[in-house]
DNA sequence: AGCACGCCGACT
DNA sequence: GTCGGCGTGCTC
């Protein structure tokens, strides 16, 4: 017997490895090593290695943690030459069938070597072997004697009376994470406790070592009948099946999701919620501990090792029923899952876009599909996909028509700016109704996704412009810091004070940006106070946080930001919404722009209107006459969405067609657009021979021919930015109306993808279900 | 991906 | 004579 262990690297396949140390060959020497002591006491397989479960393994002159992928009976590689399992690490399966099956999916779906795609599934400290239970934390209570002990404490140790008070107070052990939350200084007077005999140290779960969060009552919380109606669809299904939870903004989705967790969880099951980066806030998890009553488990980026490992045990045993998590946390193991549920289901964030390319989204309904349980994709805006299979049939489709409460939707208007007087983007209607507003004591929040002051700094005299040395970009002025961003690649350099090309001194700043907006809108309205929530204002998490809160609390008059100010945030008082510049994305080379920009439109314009006075949303534009924006604004997203499928399926685009992207860059010019070729020519030839297979085996399924020969290849072009960070960047686009044939296809391929010497001489990466193009 | 092997030029 | 440049190729 054989086993296949998943280890990380670019393997296509997982790599074999013998169960026993010893063959006729070898043994004399191995019992020789057996003998030395130190040789002996290795901790190897007590038990035998099993499918989903962690094993030791030699690799080259070091060992490696991988997965048991499965048993065989016969190997890849001449058996002699194989290496013996060094330890087996899980006596039971970390990965359940089904999850192993996910797992092998993802890794065939997206082209990516199966250790590669482990590694996004495995926190780093159980890559690294530790145990799947995390140790407790120690915690520190009063014992019968301390409880009593009071009178003892000299009035003048002031840390060990509040210690005392502290520990009495609560009652319960308190770990050290609580106590710093509390004292300054407790592990002297703790020390000084415990000598004394006063206390005791304990351990409690690492559910505990979860940063403390405050008990609040459950929230009263009536559904309505829309709700009521989702919640019930949802929850009478027995078994798979997919739902888009189609509803406007403020329609209460989350309420939704809550009424079906608690059901779930009610069962004995537990439910993976996935939410955008950006909505995965203290706000959200205390929303769902308070309604649940219950402690929920949180995955995101911003978790330590430690951190990671604990919400991952803690789902993995069955101590949590909710995990609550962004994209990472769809490949976490669950005890017993019952549900799915992504929120923003059309947000970006959720497919990867560097390395393992995977979509969060499509893996999620792949899972809850092997798992045999419902699950629920929300949105305002559904992705063309999502509604594409809503629209089909595929998926369940539930409305939530009515915002939640007495708040009314928003009157949305476009503003035709051709011919208009402007200053700086903002046109003089515009202008009237922010005083308006203003003077009526509203709240005014003006959208630019432009950061910085000026997107291009020119001189006057020559016309010389300040470009990026790494990307062919312009550097966008930042007049604060006086310095010259390029918002690609990162690159910063102070403003020059004259001009390099010719010597001159007059600088003119072409466009607009939000800086500028600033700047334009607070002499405007002197008397009223600004806030700018951009990349530039909001360096960390924090001030994030700190911003829109200030932004929430009403301590601002006029809010600018970019596409950061857009997802998710509750603005009670903001009544009018201005967005400046979405025309770009209405003739963009990207076809998923417009979708993009109509996204926007709906998310930025839900931000208007949440309090009890109505909003009004007016959008500039120079293309009033844009038949999709006009649908838009005149009757809404769904309409929109329908026309916009329309167009997708005339012009041959997904969803109608399914396409996987092959980009390819390098320093070299052209070393990428030569190892494209190359692989182009291989494609087409890897095409005649599927074709010419196809034809001898079975001539008669002619649309299996045609769906055949409808593979197409387009390309290699540059890609939209040629230059960036120094590479030339390049890419090959496939597409096909049948999935199954695209991937027949690109299979082909891949070993030359691996292992080419062209190969190797760039940076190459496959992107299965492309969202951007760039 | 790493990491060793290997085959040539600049140096003590 | 050696040190080290990074091209090539393998990992069960």
């Amino acid at each position: 017997m054989f086993v296949k262990v998943a280890v990380p690297g670019p393997f296509l396949s997982p790599l074999d490895y013998r169960i026993q140390a010893e063959t006729a060959d070898y043994k004399t020497e191995t019992l020789a090593l057996d003998l030395e002591p130190e040789e002996s006491t290795e901790p190897t397989s007590s038990f035998l290695p099993v499918i989903g479960g962690r094993v030791k393994v030699p690799f080259r002159n070091k060992s490696l943690v991988g997965i048991v992928m499965a048993m065989s009976e016969d190997a890849a590689v001449d058996s002699k030459k194989l290496k013996a399992l060094e330890a087996v690490i899980d006596e039971t399966p970390i990965f359940s069938a089904q999850e192993m099956a996910l797992l092998n999916w993802a890794s065939h779906y997206y082209h990516e070597p199966i250790g590669n795609v482990i590694q996004t599934a495995l926190p780093k400290r159980l890559r690294e072997g530790k145990t799947v239970e995390v140790a407790g934390v120690p915690a520190w209570q009063l014992t019968e004697t301390g409880r009593e002990a009071e009178k003892q404490i000299s009035s003048r140790a002031t840390q060990q009376k509040a210690l005392w008070q502290l520990l009495q107070t609560q009652g319960t052990a308190l770990t050290a994470d609580i106590l710093n939350r509390s004292l300054n200084q407790w592990r002297l007077p703790m020390k000084r406790f415990q000598e004394q005999g006063w206390v005791t140290e304990v351990e409690k779960s690492c559910l505990h070592a979860m940063p403390m969060r405050e008990k609040t009552a459950r929230p009263g919380h009536i559904l309505n009948a829309e709700q009521q109606v989702a919640v019930e669809t949802v929850l009478a299904t027995s078994g798979f099946d997919a739902f888009l939870l189609e509803g406007v903004t403020g329609s209460g989705k989350t309420e939704v999701y809550l009424g079906m967790i608690e059901s779930v969880i009610a069962q004995g099951k537990q439910v993976l919620v996935l939410v955008p980066e950006i909505g995965l806030t203290p706000q959200t998890v205390k929303r769902f501990e308070a309604y649940l009553q219950a402690p929920v488990a949180v995955m995101h980026s911003g978790l330590n090792d430690k951190e990671r490992h604990c919400a991952w045990s803690l789902v993995k045993t069955h101590q949590v029923n909710v995990l609550l998590g962004t994209r990472s946390a769809i490949f976490t193991p669950f005890a017993e899952l019952g549900l799915c549920i992504m929120d923003e289901e059309h947000d970006l964030s959720f497919k990867q876009q560097d390395g393992f390319r995977y979509s969060a989204r499509d893996c999620l309904v792949r899972r809850a599909q092997l798992e045999n349980v419902p699950v629920v994709l929300g949105s305002a805006t559904p992705s063309l996909e999502t509604l594409h299979n809503a629209l089909s049939g595929r998926y369940r489709h539930l409305h939530l028509k009515q915002r939640a409460g007495q708040a009314e939707m928003p009157e949305v208007q476009l503003l035709d700016v051709r011919g208009q007087v402007e200053e700086e983007g903002v046109s003089e209607p515009l202008r009237e109704l922010m005083e308006k507003h203003l003077k009526a004591g509203g709240q005014v929040l003006l959208f630019l996704n432009r950061r910085g002051f000026a997107p291009v700094l020119m001189c006057h005299d020559c016309g010389w412009q300040a470009a990026c040395p790494s990307c062919d970009a312009n550097m966008t002025f930042h007049q604060q810091v006086n310095e010259l961003r390029c918002h690609h690649c990162g690159y910063q350099t102070k403003a020059p004070l004259d001009c390099p090309s010719c010597g001159s001194a007059s600088f003119t700043k072409i466009g607009q940006g939000t800086e500028r907006l600033e700047a334009l809108v607070q002499q405007w309205f002197p008397d009223f106070k600004t806030l700018r929530v951009d990349r530039d204002t909001t360096r960390n998490k924090g001030q994030m946080m700190a911003l829109t809160e200030q932004a929430s609390q009403g301590h601002a008059d006029i809010l600018i930001g970019t596409q950061m100010l857009a997802k998710g945030h509750h603005f009670p008082k903001v009544t009018l919404v201005g967005l400046l510049d979405i025309d770009q994305g209405l003739f963009s080379c990207d076809f998923r722009a417009v979708e993009r920009m109509a996204q926007l439109v709906v998310q930025v314009s839900g931000r208007a209107g949440r309090g009890e006075k109505p909003g009004q949303v007016v959008i500039q534009t120079h293309h009033p006459e844009h038949p999709l924006l006009k649908v838009l604004v005149e009757q809404g997203y769904e309409a929109f969405a329908k026309e916009a499928l329309k167009g997708r399926e005339q012009a041959d685009l997904p969803p109608y067609q399914y396409q996987v992207l092959l980009r390819a860059e390098a320093v070299d010019p052209n070393a990428g657009w030569t190892f494209l070729n190359d692989v182009k020519s291989a494609l087409n030839f890897a095409k005649m021979s599927l074709l010419r297979s196809y034809l001898s085996v079975n001539d008669s399924e002619s649309t299996k021919v045609e769906a055949l020969q409808g593979l197409e290849v387009f390309g290699p072009v540059s890609a939209p930015m040629l230059r960036r960070q120094g590479r030339y960047r390049y890419q090959l686009l496939l597409q096909g109306a049948h999935r199954g044939f695209l991937h027949q296809w690109l299979a082909q391929v891949e070993t030359q993808l691996y292992t080419s010497n062209q190969a190797k001489k760039v940076r190459w990466s496959l992107d299965v279900d492309p969202q951007e193009m760039s």
